[in-house]
DNA sequence: TTGCAATTCAAACACTTGTATGAAACTATC
DNA sequence: GATAGTTTCATACAAGTGTTTGAATTGCAA
């Protein structure tokens, strides 16, 4: 039991590979030749190519899962078990946006490899993903205390736009400084995550009364709520 | 000049694939199986693979973009050149939602076809969508017309999280549904486009002065708007 | 019909992919 | 220092990919 020396520097190679060029393109001949590694150390160490790739991706999404509930727990409990929506938000898109968007920290290929997981979605990726809905269900959780009476329909809108627009700045960043030709600054992240948990808030709060169950005014149907826009 | 059948049977085989089972795992001899042609037909008719695909893709976003646009200028005359900014973002996100959302019209496979091309991103679609971006500079346009005297990187924020509510819908749908368990009506999909609409009008108007350049308050330094969240 | 171009077809090509094999090299224990 | 277990290595394998080829077939005009 020694040596894991060729397995860091296959995982290392893999993701700034990954990183640099995306999934699609990056053969584990590509990965063993920049990680100065015989071919067959892959599937001795790792098994497959898949699972590779989702060791790379479970040990970041992890990190990432662990840093939004520190700081939602850390939320709630300066307020006594029931956080405000925003720092809530704030939770759940900030280490993402940070983690993807934020300067080099460690050279920012962990930061790279996850915009690429983002936008490329290969299958053994995806198959992870898909467990993520309990995560998220905590946040739905805390939201539920923070806005007590709200339609949960509302809070599950209100949680995907916020994921909506994060995962979407990440993934097309560049689409979007090349639109605004530089006018959108996208080094600011802390400005960014700002901008985003406010338009979040206001997808939760704007639309109708601020707390409890707004009474009738629009009859019953499936939990449609009500707005006022158009 | 005759026999454009082999043609067509090709298009509307691999949009099919395409749309069930991804880019990712649907081989050129897979769609001619299912076309009943010859294999050599693809490259006969459209050159290669990727141009396969490319052709698929053109026609379907021209389309959009040409409903797009129909509905803006609509909007516009009937404001006399200035549209308010929800029937902008309206032209905007409706064609894309009521196309990958809508119920089922020819069998929807373009529709499905279209969130495949929205999700997976290979090589001869993202080309094609690096082209979209004077496109919408025309939206962008109609917005300043709107509202004159916004901040241009408010603008360029707004149609960016519209964009990214509607896509980050069409390409998570099952997982909303999922986690709400079914609280979310995704079938309703005049009711998204209102939501998505309504909030996008927030994200542009709600957090400041609605019109005009707000007077100071917050420092210069670089063109960031002034917020009151957190 | 004849002739010619457009189209179809079966077959093969050239190449890349992830994976498996079995021997060699290494490492640590006794 | 021999031995057993781990790790590395060169090499081969089997399968699948898009593409090409050149001969058949078709369709239409002269």
């Amino acid at each position: 039991m020694s040596s894991d020396r060729t397995r860091s520097a296959i995982l290392a190679a893999a993701e700034r590979l990954y990183a640099d060029r995306g999934f699609g393109d990056v053969t584990l001949r590509d990965i063993v030749a920049e990680a100065n590694v015989n071919l067959a150390a892959v599937n001795y160490h790792f098994g497959s190519k898949d699972e590779l790739i989702a060791e790379l991706f479970v040990t970041r999404s992890l990190a990432t899962n662990r840093e939004r509930l520190n700081e939602l727990k850390a939320a709630e409990e300066k307020g006594g078990g029931r956080a405000p929506i925003e720092a809530i938000l704030h939770a759940l898109v900030g280490p993402t946006l940070r983690g993807c968007l934020g300067p080099d920290r460690e050279g920012s290929t962990a930061a790279r490899f996850m915009i690429r997981a983002s936008i490329e979605s290969v299958p053994p990726i995806r198959r992870i993903k898909n467990r993520e809905v309990d995560h998220l269900r905590k946040f739905i959780a805390a939201m539920r205390r923070a806005m007590p009476g709200r339609d949960d329909a509302d809070l599950y809108w209100g949680l995907h736009f916020a994921l909506a627009m994060s995962h979407h700045t990440i993934r097309e960043k560049e689409r979007l400084a090349k639109l605004s030709e530089g006018q959108c600054d996208l080094n600011d992240v802390d400005a960014i995550v700002e901008r985003v948990v406010s338009v979040s808030v206001m997808a939760l709060t704007g639309g109708e009364a601020p707390t409890k169950k707004a009474p009738g005014k629009v009859a019953a149907s499936h939990g449609r709520l009500t707005r006022q826009d158009l």
